[in-house]
Parts: C-alpha cells; structure tokens; sequence
DNA sequence: AACTACCTCAACCGCTTATAG
DNA sequence: TCTATAAGCGGTTGAGGTAGT
C-alpha cells in the first residue's frame, strides 16, 4: 500500500502559513466547504498538500475555536480526562469543545505533564511516588487486572462512538451540498470542529446505560447543567439519544433551539439542528448491537437483565476500583468491599481525585458553553 | 548589549483506520 | 477479498520568543 507523496511534491510549500494563505483556504472553505481536502489545494489556488490545509483549518482557521490561556477549569478537566483516557486527545478535546487536540496535546506536554511531576504524581499513571511504590508490593493484580479491564471496554467503546461519528459526518458532508445554497458558510459545520456538538460522549453513554435518561434530558442534576439550555447534556451529545426513548428527540430539539437564539452562525446552528432532530444519532443495531454497548463486564453490575440496573451505585463502585488500586482495596462482586488494609489520608485524597473525575465527566463543566 | 538556554506551539511526519472500487 | 486512497490521530520537530547570565 503505497503511501501518498503528499508534501513531498515538487512545488509544495510546507512552514508557517502566511496571512494570504490562510485567507484563500478560508474563502474556499466558506464558499464550498472543505470537500476533499486532497483536492481543496488545488481549487483554492494553495501551494499546499490537502493534510497541511486540514491542519491549518482544524487547528487554527476555525471560527469556533477558542484560543488563549486554558481556564483553572480547563486544566483540571484535561488532567482529569487524561487520568481516565490517557493520550487520547482527540477524546478528550471532545469534553473541550472549543479546544483543538493539538492544543490540548501541547498545554499538556508543556504546562501540565511538568506541574504534575512537580506535585510527585507521575503523569502517565496519575499515581503518587508513594503509590507507585505501594503498587510493586504485587498484592495488588485483581484490581489492577479490574482497572485494565474496565480502560480496555472504554477503548473498545470509544472506537465504537468514533465509528458513528464517522458515519455522520459522512451523511453530513452529503447533505452539505444541499444547505449550502441557504448558508453563507458551512464550514464550521461540515468539519464539525472538535465535534462541537457532536461531542462523543462516552462517559456519558457510559453513565447513561447504567442510570437511565431521565438525568440526560432536562434533569442534569449534577454539576453545571443547571439550565437545561444550551447545557452539554442536551445539546452536544449524540451518545444521550442512544439509548433514549424517541420522545427525547423533541426535548433535545426545544433546548437546542433555545440554545440556538445565542449562536451567531446560523448555518451552523440549522446544520447540526437537522441532525438532532433527525435522529442522526440513533444507534443503528446493526453496527451496535446492544450488547457492544450494555454489556461491560463490569463488576457489582446485574447482566442478567435487559435493564442492567448497577446492583450499587455505579458511582460508588467506580471509585472504589479506581481506589483499591492503591489502596489494596479488595473489590467484592456484590459491589460491596472489604479488607480495606491502607488508605489513610492517601487512600481519601486518591478517592476525592477519582470522584473529582467522575463529577467531571458526569456534570458537563463548564468549559463546555457551547458558542 | 550579547550570548545562551529554555520554552512554546504551529506544523509536519508517519502510522493506523475507514472506505471506495 | 484485495488494493489504493483519504482522513484521523498521536508523536515529534524546529522556528521564534523569552528569561537568565
């Protein structure tokens, strides 16, 4: 499989981008949409292979990205996604809607990884020095073997939410021919940047299957979603219809709208609307059949049912996985727990670390306004 | 003022995955 | 099923900026 010579041809410029160039990639991308981005070089009139331009726009040229200094809330949310999804940008550029991965990946290697090693907590591991240490005692594999358990289903179901995201953007780009004779501009929309809306959710599908929806829509009572208008929960998520009943579809539409009186992109707003509500985010049995999505092999869970309903709170469970890694905390099937051998102060500052997580991906901070 | 070391981040590289034919 | 192509993603690089000496 032959790789494309991309940059490589003769006559393509690579380097910093000049204002003109970035001003003929934006007018091509309003006018048209991006399209091909392999053949978008050629009929902007750039000297430039089609990754460079899809970089230039992802990157910087977006209109919906927010650039400058990272909010405190910003940081302890990318701290706290990476603790759970590791270096997986794009996932966690997701839960920061107007943040690029690219940003994310270099505030990380540049500001945060060094202030976590500054604290004594290794970065990779999000665990302290002590932990560390405690964790080669070797007494601890079953919740080990538990947590990597639990990161392998969460990677399995990312590449499942990354699958439909595809799709729909697929769909997307088809239909973006026909809105775009009524908009201006399509280009935030057809490139969905940082899957503004469309963020994949995982956590919250994650939380969902477990607790049901009645918290998805309109309920948020947790964290800031106070509103219920133009709040995460209602809007960008498209894992909060997987599982809904088809009646939330028109709850999601009427705070979607509410939420679009603040958004100054029309063409935007109408193109993602139609996806709302034209259950773009359905899940398609074929491609997820329930059980790739209700089934973890999750411990303290009932798969017996069709409703698995968490025999504990889920919540609870969560942590004290989390925790009794480095606590030496044996996690029972029951969701109960026993033989609590260290913890201290330690074992309560690591719990606090992973509900901090948890509150995190359950509550929709608020680094996600959505305009 | 001049030099050096360090920092930041836009951009690139190359691998992986998805998709069309 | 196989192959070629396109796109996405994470790691890395290097030019420009800044702080320290």
């Amino acid at each position: 499989m032959g790789r494309s010579p991309c940059c490589d041809k003769i006559g393509l410029k690579k380097g910093p981008w000049t204002p003109e160039e970035d001003q003929k990639l934006l007018a091509y991308i309003d006018q048209h949409g991006h399209g091909s981005w392999r053949a978008l070089p050629t009929k902007a009139g750039l000297q430039r292979c089609g990754k460079s331009c899809r970089l230039r726009w992802t990157n910087y040229l977006r209109p919906d990205i927010k650039r400058g200094k990272f909010s405190l809330q910003e940081e302890q949310s990318i701290i706290q996604l990476h603790a759970l999804l590791g270096n997986r940008w794009s996932a966690i550029a997701t839960h920061l809607p107007k943040r690029t991965d690219n940003e994310i990946k270099n505030y990380w290697n540049t500001h945060l990884k060094k202030r976590l090693v500054k604290m004594g907590i290794d970065p990779v591991t999000h665990k302290t020095k002590n932990d560390a240490l405690l964790s080669s005692d070797g007494g601890q594999s079953k919740n080990t073997a538990n947590l990597s358990h639990m990161a392998q289903w969460e990677s399995a179901r990312l590449e499942a939410e990354s699958r439909l995201a595809r799709q729909s953007k697929l769909r997307s780009a088809i239909s973006f021919q026909a809105r775009n004779s009524e908009f201006a501009s399509t280009s935030s929309q057809n490139q969905n940047p940082g899957g503004t809306l469309r963020c994949l959710d995982v956590l919250k599908a994650w939380k969902g299957d477990f607790w049901g929806k009645d918290r998805e829509v309109g309920g948020g009572s947790g964290g800031n979603s106070t509103t219920g208008i133009g709040g995460r929960d209602q809007l960008e998520s498209p894992t909060s219809t997987l599982s809904s009943s088809a009646g939330t579809g028109q709850q999601h539409s009427a705070a979607f709208m509410e939420s679009l009186r603040n958004c100054s992109e029309s063409y935007y707003a109408a193109g993602i609307m139609k996806e709302e509500t034209g259950e773009e985010w359905k899940l398609n049995p074929a491609q997820f059949p329930s059980s790739e999505l209700q089934d973890p092999p999750f411990p303290g869970m009932d798969h017996s049912a069709d409703q698995r309903v968490p025999r504990g709170s889920f919540v609870e469970n969560f942590t004290n996985l989390l925790l009794s890694t480095s606590s030496d905390r044996r996690f029972s099937d029951d969701g109960g727990d026993s033989d609590m051998n260290g913890g201290g102060d330690y074992g309560e500052e690591n719990k606090n670390y992973w509900n901090s997580i948890l509150h995190l991906v359950n509550s929709s901070p608020s680094v996600s306004p959505m305009f």
